[in-house]
RNA sequence: CCAGGGGGCCGGGCAGCCGCGUUCCUUCGACAGGCUCAGGAUGAGCGGGUCGGAGGUGCGAGGAAAGUCCGGGCUCCACGAAACAAGGGUGGCGGGUAACGCCCGCCGGGUGAGGCUUUCGGGCCGAAGCUCAGGGAAAGUGCCACAGAGAGUAUACCGCCGAUGGCCCCUAAAGGGCACAGGCAAGGGUGAAAGGGUGCGGCAAGAGCGCACCGGGGGACUGGUGACAGGACCCGCAUGGCAAACCCCACCCGGAGCAAGACCAAAUAGGGGUCUCGCGCUGAAAAGCAGGAGUGUUUCGCUCCGAGAGACCCGGGUUGGUUGCUAGAGCGCAGGGAGCAAUCCCUCGCCCAGAUGAAUGGCUGCCGCCGCCGAUAGGUCCUUUUCGAAGGAUACCGUGGGUGGACACAGAACCCGGCUUACAGGCCCCCUGGCACC
RNA sequence: GCUGCUGUAGCUCAGUGGUAGAGCGCACCCUUGGUAAGGGUGAGGUCGAGAGUUCAAUUCUCUCCAGCAGCA
């Protein structure tokens, strides 16, 4: 409810330019990327899908076999810092974009990966890119 | 200076651009209240609240934040008292501490450079340091495989002897033989371990059988708060190991954990609780008796239940937010005091993360650390010398330059005290031994 | 974050202070014209790692390392 009101404050604000990114916070969000537009490159895979007005959104996961807590937490500022350069410009409007961690995302230079990041949003935005993966089997 | 050992500390620094979380301040906007004034709707002013934007300001991961192995704070649950049992833990003594399985000091054992002694097999003493889950094995039970004759009431395979008794030979006597009865436990052998050790005497052979030394047991007494140490005197020696096997002794422990707990919103299903009426037998009633349940057990007690109806409240499944949430057994290479020390007391100063798909990052420059190269001020060495210096060598010291490389282990999640484990590199202190100099 | 549990042959599991086993699987042989089934023989183990207690540890104790499960 008091959502609602602050959201419509928003909108009644018109100086500031409403380039609002949110992050995914819901395991069901990330769940859903799964089924989108996968582009792999070497430090990352980029997950494309539309979320049907929810806004420009992004989330990142690095799982716990990438490395330690200390390898983790670095490989997820680097791919925030990315994708504050990235998103604005090349991000696609009403779209979530999730950044799964691959191995070479810690030591890969950042300027390469970030044009390997712009690559892989331009192929997202025509459509190119690998079919989702079949349906994982429950595992553990 | 070198070698070995022990302890403590730090664990990159500075700067630029762009960003992140949060405290406070200023300002802007939105929202819903409040107060005052005027009033017909309504308007004006004041002050704070929530959310959002902008600007400024302060702060912003560790020595292990890790493993979650101990001990506490805090929160909820349980709780009538005492005794006891069960389960778990700790284990020399004294001190420190909120407490501990932690820390300090001391005691005892082990190791130990070396020293003393020797019958050359060995025995004894023992610095610095390191190390020890270090109560009890004549309270009891149990176990000690295999091997071995024998493994805890010791035993006798090979072996030794056969003095005494027996048999045989030779006999005047002395003597000799057999290994039958029997004696022995020195030597061999088995084993992790064989029931004190060495030597001399002794003996048929042997044996603490006797003696000397060493070891061991008991121990008046002395010292020490105590662990314990010393020890007159007595005992030939009489009882191995395992308690991280059961157990005994002394001491300690209620359970769960911030995903504890509290609140708000949203959401909905027929489980639980409280109150009223009613309620086994005797009795008019009060009460008594019987049954069941609970409080770990017992005792003394206490409480509740019965049979349904009505009313009210909460739970179950499903998710979001706020709070708990950081000023505390706090920190200080500040000063003073007590103590060998751990630590404690007084004064002074300081504020040092509060995130929640989880804040410290991205890019860059300089410096710092290590190696290599050239041989440039200065040092050092050699040669020449007109004693001003010149030339050469060197990379050991210092300065400057070029070039390459390394920068570890690791990320708070309620908070503290420890332990354990991981860790590039660097700094400081102490102890022991050796060498040099005074 | 907190709390438990489990690590033994290629796989699933026993086991106990003294030589480490079973089933399936694997290799070879027999049987068959050939295969399956059946029978026989055999290989394969740092008992997760390291310390400690003990004469002796897979077992007992401690510390690490992996993996799994549960808790709003």
């Amino acid at each position: 409810m008091r959502k609602t009101k602050d959201s419509a404050a928003g909108d009644s604000l018109p100086i500031y330019p409403l380039v609002t990114i949110t992050v995914l916070t819901k395991r069901a969000d990330f769940l859903a990327a799964n089924k989108g537009l996968r582009n792999a490159r070497p430090g990352f895979v980029l997950l494309t899908r539309p979320n049907r007005g929810q806004g420009k959104r992004f989330g990142i996961t690095v799982t716990k076999k990438v490395g330690n807590a200390v390898v983790r937490n670095r490989m997820k500022r680097r791919f925030r810092e990315l994708l504050r350069d990235a998103l604005p410009e090349e991000g696609m409007a009403d779209t979530d974009h999730v950044l799964i961690g691959r191995s070479g995302g810690i030591t890969r230079d950042y300027h390469r990966m970030r044009g390997e990041l712009s690559h892989a949003l331009k192929a997202a935005s025509e459509g190119k890119g690998d079919r989702p993966r079949p349906q994982r089997k429950p595992r553990k």
